[in-house]
DNA sequence: GATAAGATCATCT
DNA sequence: GATGATCTTATCA
């Protein structure tokens, strides 16, 4: 009786909440592995989950597409601080962008989360992704390991390697060399 | 289909 | 005062 139904409806005992040990690991391989976790986002509505589909890493205080790189500033202090706290900023104006912390503290690095799927629909860019879960800086510096407002889960699905394609990230063109790493994840249909 | 331009503001210089 | 880890709409081919 306890196997009635275990893998369709993805029982509590399948959805197993990212730890902070799970982010405070190398950033590559924190991005990579992201990808088919489950991005869980509780507001006053209800809840709302994402299976994220693409995802970019920005790594280190070298990395000149990654904020940190500037310095440590009120902004990106956050960035230095423990893993698993989410970083949101404002973007050009209109649009928020949700990072989470990675690696040990004093080690600046994150990973943006760019595209999930909801209910079979693509949500598709880092803007639009906030706009559908209704993420602002309201949510910038939580933790994200906590269950609440925001975290992520592993629901069991697991996702073959080959099935993970490696991208250059978008819009770092200003980055000179680093806009060439190939640091963004995307899931292969 | 591809490319260009406009929107709009927190953050840093 | 300049600049984006973006998205939508308009214009062209």
């Amino acid at each position: 009786m306890l196997s009635d139904h275990l893998t369709f409806h993805s029982p509590n005992s399948m959805r197993q909440m990212l730890p902070k040990s799970y982010f405070n690991r190398s950033t590559l391989v924190v991005a990579r592995s992201l990808i088919g976790k489950y991005l869980v986002r509780q507001n006053g509505k209800g809840t709302m989950v994402g299976r994220i589909v693409e995802v970019e890493a920005y790594v280190g205080p070298h990395d000149e597409a990654c904020h940190a790189s500037k310095g440590r500033t009120p902004r990106t202090d956050v960035l230095f601080g423990p893993p698993g706290m989410s970083y949101i900023y404002l973007i050009y104006g209109m649009y928020h962008c949700l990072n989470v912390v990675t690696e040990e503290a004093e080690f600046p690095a994150a990973v943006l989360i760019r595209a999930v799927e909801i209910d079979g629909e693509l949500v598709d860019g880092p803007g639009r992704l906030c706009r559908a879960l209704d993420i602002d800086r309201t949510l910038n510096r939580i933790d994200m390991t906590t269950r609440q407002h925001l975290w992520f889960e592993d629901r069991g699905t697991k996702v073959a390697r080959g099935k993970v394609g490696t991208f250059p990230r978008i819009g770092v063109d200003y980055a000179g060399e680093w806009a060439k790493k190939l640091w963004r994840f995307r899931l292969a249909e």
